[in-house]
DNA sequence: GCAACTTGCGTCATCAATGTTGCAACTTGT
DNA sequence: ACAAGTTGCAACATTGATGACGCAAGTTGC
């Protein structure tokens, strides 16, 4: 007797298991093209299809669904792949031991290096992959302390609101990487922190 | 000799169109629902089906399809439909005679009252509709307009760029539009421009 | 009240995307 | 060189979404 069709595979192959005996090296190679091509296609349109994708890739369609069960599998190794460089820039650039500025310059530019060329995986930060949701939230509460520090420091007003702040810093990310080519990170990050801290008003209105 | 059945109707029937005959009143009213609840429903998750689309208004998926078409149709009509409300907005704060702080505010106000409840239509600025394309170009421009205009009274630093704090501003209106619930436009508009124009750091640091 | 309009329901055709499998040809590691 | 692993290709099954249609029942406007 046969399962019924439908259920036979789907939670067998896995993308990047704990416990997997390592990849032969042309293989490895593949997996890395289909994720760089997913990443590509996907951020162009996130409805692209696998065969979109696999073409991308330089690879043909079935070779994609060796790798990756489903396209889900394939999105959240995705996801999982780029919240490790995520993660990773943000603790090179030591947010919780360094001067709040410092930290702050150091940690907009690096994100800004995984961003720029990431933009899609990194907004799945709702995943279905928990380690995946779990970082973001890390991220998030380290990117908190680094603003609470600022504020004792007197960087940021004493009256601010934190949430918002970090929303509106997420924000203006977001809107830098979107200028993809046209300037390096450091000065996208310089325009982000300038942007962040100053506003784009004149020093003291006294308005309103 | 009949049509191959794909090709017999797709652009007949249309959802706004010029010379129509109108819709009697109960038609009127289905039509609303079906757009209000296609915000609603896509705002939550864009892919969503026809079939939730017409759940959420409460009427048949076939009934859908009677008055547009298309799925495309239907998302073009939302697109249209919420455009001519942003045009509205922000034509009511008489961005170009306005005091450049009364017209920022106001239209920020305006806007995000709009934005708070068609989140998704006006996500969909680049539509196949032309009108809805013109629309938010000229939005664009008038706002690029509004913010020169503050430059040169010296609201905003003689240094800013102008695209950029456009998008800016645009970046800030859609987070304070996630706030669905919590403030109203007003308070929202004032967090919004405040930011915009102060940032979250201290007057002068004289930092770096 | 009556004609015209509108809707729900059931049903069907079509299409595109996903996922599966077997096999032959090619690569890699040892 | 040889075994194991990997890929492309060419099928095929399945599923879900889209769109069309007729008909019976209900609603609206005059």
């Amino acid at each position: 007797m046969t399962l019924p069709y439908a259920l036979s595979m789907k939670t067998q192959r896995r993308s990047t298991p704990a416990g997997a005996r390592p990849l032969r090296a042309d293989a490895e190679r593949t997996m890395t093209a289909i994720l760089e091509a997913a990443e590509r296609t996907l951020s162009d349109d996130p409805a692209a299809t696998m065969e979109q994708i696999a073409e991308a890739a330089g690879v043909a369609r079935t070779t994609v669904h060796r790798r990756f069960a489903t396209r889900e599998a394939l999105v959240d190794a995705l996801a999982v792949w780029a919240t490790q460089r995520f993660a990773a820039a943000v603790e090179a650039a030591h947010p919780d031991t360094a001067p709040p500025l410092v930290a702050l310059y150091q940690t907009t530019a690096n994100v800004l290096g995984v961003k720029v060329g990431w933009g899609f995986a990194m907004s799945q930060a709702t995943s279905a992959d928990p380690e995946v949701a779990r970082v973001h939230g890390e991220v998030r509460d380290t990117c908190e302390r680094l603003f609470r520090r600022a504020r004792d420091a007197g960087v940021l007003r004493a009256d601010v609101d934190i949430a918002w702040t970090r929303r509106v810093y997420y924000a203006l990310i977001h809107e830098a990487a979107q200028n993809r080519d046209e300037n390096d990170a450091d000065a996208l990050a310089t325009l982000v922190v300038d942007t962040l801290l100053r506003g784009a008003g004149t020093p003291h209105p006294d308005r309103l």
